[in-house]
DNA sequence: ACATTGACGGGCC
DNA sequence: TGGCCCGCCAATG
C-alpha cells in the first residue's frame, strides 16, 4: 500500500528498526509483578528476528524498562547489576532457586502472540 | 562494504 | 549442575 516515502530523505529505515523496539518494550512492560519472561518468548510475541536482536534492543533502549523482568531461556539472571534484579525478585515474590536462578517453573509467564493493542 | 560483537538458545560433555 | 561450542540475526565501528 502505498506509495509514497520519499519525502524523508534520512529516517525510513530507522523507523523500521524503531518500530520493532517499541514492540520488545512494550511486551517488557505488560509483565506482570513477580513474573518474568525469556528472550526468546518476546522474540516470537513480537515476531522474530531472533532472540539476539530481542537482547540488543534490551541493552540499547531497556534502560527505560522492568529489564529484570526479563532473563534468558534457562532462568539466569539477566546481565549487569544481576544483584539489583535478585533485590526485584524478593519484592515481587518472584519464585527463586537455590543457584540464585529464576524458577522459570513458577514465574515463567509468556506474553500474547498478539500484542495488538 | 566488511568484519566484529552481542542483555541468546540449544546441544553436548 | 556447570561449563564449552556452534549457530542465528542484526546493529555498530
Amino acid at each position: 500500500m502505498s506509495p509514497v516515502a520519499s519525502d524523508s530523505p534520512v529516517d525510513a529505515p530507522l523507523a523500521d528498526w524503531d518500530d520493532y523496539v517499541e514492540a520488545v518494550l512494550s511486551v517488557v512492560e505488560s509483565v506482570p509483578s513477580g513474573r518474568v519472561t525469556t528472550y526468546g518468548a518476546i522474540a516470537e510475541a513480537v515476531g522474530s528476528r531472533g532472540p539476539r536482536s530481542v537482547g540488543r534492543v534490551m541493552s540499547t533502549y531497556g534502560g527505560s524498562v522492568p529489564w529484570w523482568r526479563v532473563v534468558r531461556a534457562d532462568g539466569s539472571l539477566p546481565p549487569s547489576h544481576d544483584e539489583e534484579a535478585l533485590a526485584r525478585y524478593r519484592e515481587e515474590g518472584t519464585g527463586l532457586r537455590a543457584s540464585g536462578r529464576v524458577d522459570l517453573a513458577l514465574a515463567a509467564w509468556w506474553p500474547s502472540t498478539s500484542p495488538a493493542s
